[in-house]
RNA sequence: GCACCCUUAGCUCAGCUGGUUAGAGCGUGCGAUUCACAUUCGCAAGGUCGCAGGUCCGAUUCCUGCAGGGUGCACCA
């Protein structure tokens, strides 16, 4: 029997350290352990602390962004978590109906298919297997990453509590008269078959040919040519002298007039009509430009359609029919000129022309009959919980981004015409074409005509279901968890969907709910890659994280996406970043086993007296602890990490720990069982404060320490209590 | 056009409410290293904190203007 007690080093530590072995291992301990789900959390915890996670596309492989926010989502969860809190991390999957579409329709153009020849529900169908198989392969992806969510409580946006959610809020925005169904100007891509919200649409500057194009009386300046035959009107300025005398006279077109199949056109008067650019007179196209269509409903213009939903001009446009818009421009233009109608072109001509945002064509802007929420509203209540300070955004700057774009909000198209989302369910009249929500499927016939209704044949926009996130994933609004949970407390996600996503949360879960749905809004900018550039598979620059985390290590990846990571810019991700942090895992290995082999014959029951120096090293510590935990709780995580790893590495490694070893080698017995000591409790203290942000290698190490008594890092205590005088910008 | 952000060492960025010699990582140079370290350690070089004003005892930090870069929103055919 030994007398002499012996701390034994688990020979594990004793190796070099092997990230991808420990991972898989560490993570399906805390998996079982049951702490991801806040009801299982030792009596301590009590005090509730709420994020929803971003439903990732469930339509590929996770990238940085996610590998961006998992990582601080986690960091907050586990940070939290270790302060006590119950703390509940709700994972999800998005559908992502136009985005999986156009990820599944460039999969089937591969394969040599097309949508458009396909059964609509064989193509769901398809699309349903797709992501099923994607969000399995993204779920343990996130396990990868570390992510301690609660995978009991995950929700998928296509679940049906969820469909039921957002069709309750469909019915009750049609019964508060926030919804109509209209004939609008939409904006429509011709490759994808759907109308787009406008934050769908990308604006880009080009330069193209302004024709000045000789109109009866008058000279018109256009850069749409094609679209004379649908011109209803001209239009000129109200206060110009120029020609006063034919406001609201109808005038000959001459020679213009059998080239366009008409012989008269009303001139109107409207303020929108800029005297100054180009003639002062304008042709008037309802059908085909935004302008013009809001013009025609003014002036109660006929509307006539001339390019179809290809992109074609149609059969009232004569010869040009068939012909695509840019062909058309281009004849009718030499016609004109032909026929002496041409008066001159400005070749210099800037403007900007919205495109979509997925495949870069033109949009074309077209007359549907669509679904629109009112949104101004919405907005009203959504900046006053914002001015109030019952949102607070991390940064101020999002706060001034978000105030511009909600007071300059326009009405919200839900309608899309692809299969893959949720349908919307509302009856369509073929007779008066009217609209009606219809959630119940009880609708027979056409409340205001009489007539025979079909279903809409639409889906919603994607953004309308992932809007109502927060709450629809909690199951507002009788489940326990929504009572509890909701308002949640930070929601993190990329800058880019401030709008798309954040504004239409705030807006949809005040409206539903009476509360906002979350408290606090963080939001990270784009991963970038060393040099700043976007990363893009043609440029062949993109890091994946899984990738990394397979390579280097998820705990090496997690810090490298940290540090100088600032809230709302972008940063910039490298693969010697990430190898740098690998280095630094290294480090955390070699000095535990350092510390643990010199501290095995240690009595760890009874704390020695201490030396002075040794008083000062803990308490610098506790000062430096106290710091780290300051900047967490006001959200500077970059901060926070570098100054562990800086405190780890150049003052406990670097400093400490080599001053010490001429002391636990002498033969002086306090000397040596002091600096045992210190040496201890700087290690555990350091490992716990590291766990949020390397969560695998501390857990491991944790384990090997001489503790008594010990549970699970995460569940840890947080080594530090802070005061109570919680900033209302705090955690 | 309107709005927002950025401009600090070769690169990527910190610098919180203005206060002693402006910091980190990476990179570079020199040296050391059989002692926990698929390395590591020490030392060093390197910045008129975009430009011009202003407020202040004092500004990289606050204000104004200008220049350059970026992003968002909108738009007159």
């Amino acid at each position: 029997m030994n007398t002499e007690k012996e701390n034994v080093v688990n020979e594990k530590l004793l190796k070099p350290y092997d990230p991808k072995e420990t991972e898989t291992r560490i993570y399906k301990i805390w998996e079982e352990s049951g702490y991801f789900n806040p009801y299982n959390l030792p009596e301590r915890h009590k005090e509730h602390f709420t994020i929803i996670m971003p439903p990732p596309n469930a339509n590929g492989s996770l990238h940085a962004g996610h590998a961006v926010f998992v990582t601080i989502e986690d960091l907050i969860i586990r940070y939290k978590r270790m302060r006590g809190f119950r703390a509940l991390w709700v994972p999800g999957a998005d559908h992502a109906g136009f985005e999986t579409q156009v990820v599944y329709e460039k999969k089937l153009e591969k394969e040599g298919r097309s949508r458009f020849k396909m059964d609509p529900k064989e193509l769901y169908q398809e699309i349903m297997d797709f992501t099923r198989s994607n969000k399995a392969f993204m779920e343990n992806q996130l396990r990868e990453l570390g992510a301690s969510c609660d995978w009991s409580r995950e929700k998928f946006t296509l679940d049906a509590d969820i469909i039921k959610t957002v069709y309750k809020t469909f019915k009750k925005l049609s019964d508060d008269g926030l919804l109509y169904r209209g004939k609008r100007i939409v904006n429509w891509c011709t490759k994808h078959q759907t109308s787009l919200s406008e934050l769908e649409t990308t604006a880009e500057e080009k330069t193209d040919p302004l024709y000045y194009i000789k109109y009866g009386p008058f000279t018109v300046a256009t850069v749409r040519p094609e679209t004379i035959f649908g011109d209803t009107a001209i239009a000129i300025n109200p206060h110009d002298k120029r020609y006063a005398d034919y406001i609201g006279k109808e005038v000959e077109l001459g020679e213009l007039g059998h080239f366009i199949g008409r012989k008269k056109l009303k001139v109107i008067a409207d303020e929108y009509v800029d005297k100054e650019f180009g003639t002062g007179a304008v042709k008037i196209t309802p059908a085909h430009d935004p302008n013009d269509f809001a013009i025609g409903l003014k002036h109660n213009l006929e509307t006539v359609e001339v390019v179809d939903k290809y992109g074609k001009l149609n059969d009232k446009t004569g010869k040009y029919a068939g012909l695509k818009v840019d062909e058309a421009r281009k004849l009718v233009a030499e016609d004109l000129k032909t026929a002496g109608l041409l008066e001159k072109i400005d070749d210099k001509y800037k403007h900007s022309v919205k495109s979509c945002y997925k495949c870069a064509k033109t949009i074309e802007p077209k007359i549907m009959n669509q679904w629109f929420v009112k949104t101004a509203p919405l907005a009203e209540k959504a900046m006053k919980a914002v001015s109030s300070g019952k949102i607070k955004f991390v940064t101020e700057k999002f706060e001034k981004i978000f105030f511009h774009w909600m007071k300059n909000i326009q009405d919200w198209n839900i309608s899309r015409q692809i299969v893959w989302g949720i349908p919307i369910p509302a009856k369509i009249c073929n007779k008066c074409e009217n609209g009606f929500a219809d959630i119940e499927d009880e609708i027979e016939e056409c409340p205001k005509c009489g007539g025979e209704v079909y279903d809409d044949p639409d889906t919603f926009d994607t953004w309308f279901s992932s809007g109502q996130w927060p709450f629809a994933a909690l199951g507002y609004p009788d489940n326990n968890d929504y009572k509890i949970y909701y308002p949640t407390d930070v929601m993190e996600t990329g800058s880019d969907i401030l709008f798309f996503w954040v504004a239409r949360m705030i807006m949809l879960g005040i409206y539903v709910t009476g509360e906002v749905p979350f408290k606090t809004i963080y939001l990270h900018g784009l991963v970038r890659d060393s040099e700043r550039q976007k990363m893009s598979k043609s440029k062949g620059n993109v890091i994946s994280p899984i990738e990394m985390s397979e390579k280097y290590g998820t705990d090496a990846l997690r810090m490298a996406l940290i540090v100088g990571n600032t809230p709302g810019s972008d940063m910039a991700l490298s693969e010697d970043k990430i190898k740098g942090y690998k280095h630094f895992a290294n480090k955390i290995w070699n000095a535990s086993r350092f510390v643990l082999e010199n501290t095995k014959d240690f009595d760890f029951d009874g704390k020695p007296e201490m030396t002075n120096e040794d008083k000062k090293l803990i308490d610098e510590l506790a000062a430096e602890i106290k710091e780290i935990t300051v900047d967490i709780e006001n959200y500077r995580f970059y901060l926070a990490a570098e100054k562990l790893y800086h405190y780890f590495w150049h003052n406990f490694a670097d400093v400490i720990i080599e001053k010490s070893k001429t002391r636990l080698a002498g033969e002086k017995k306090g000397e040596r069982e002091s600096a045992q000591w210190t040496l201890f409790e700087i290690l555990a203290t350091l490992i716990k404060t590291i766990h949020p942000f390397m969560p695998f290698i501390t857990e491991e190490i944790w384990s090997f320490l001489p503790i008594k008594n010990k549970r699970l890092l995460m569940i840890e205590t947080w080594p530090i209590a802070l005061d109570n005088d919680k900033k209302h910008d705090q955690l």
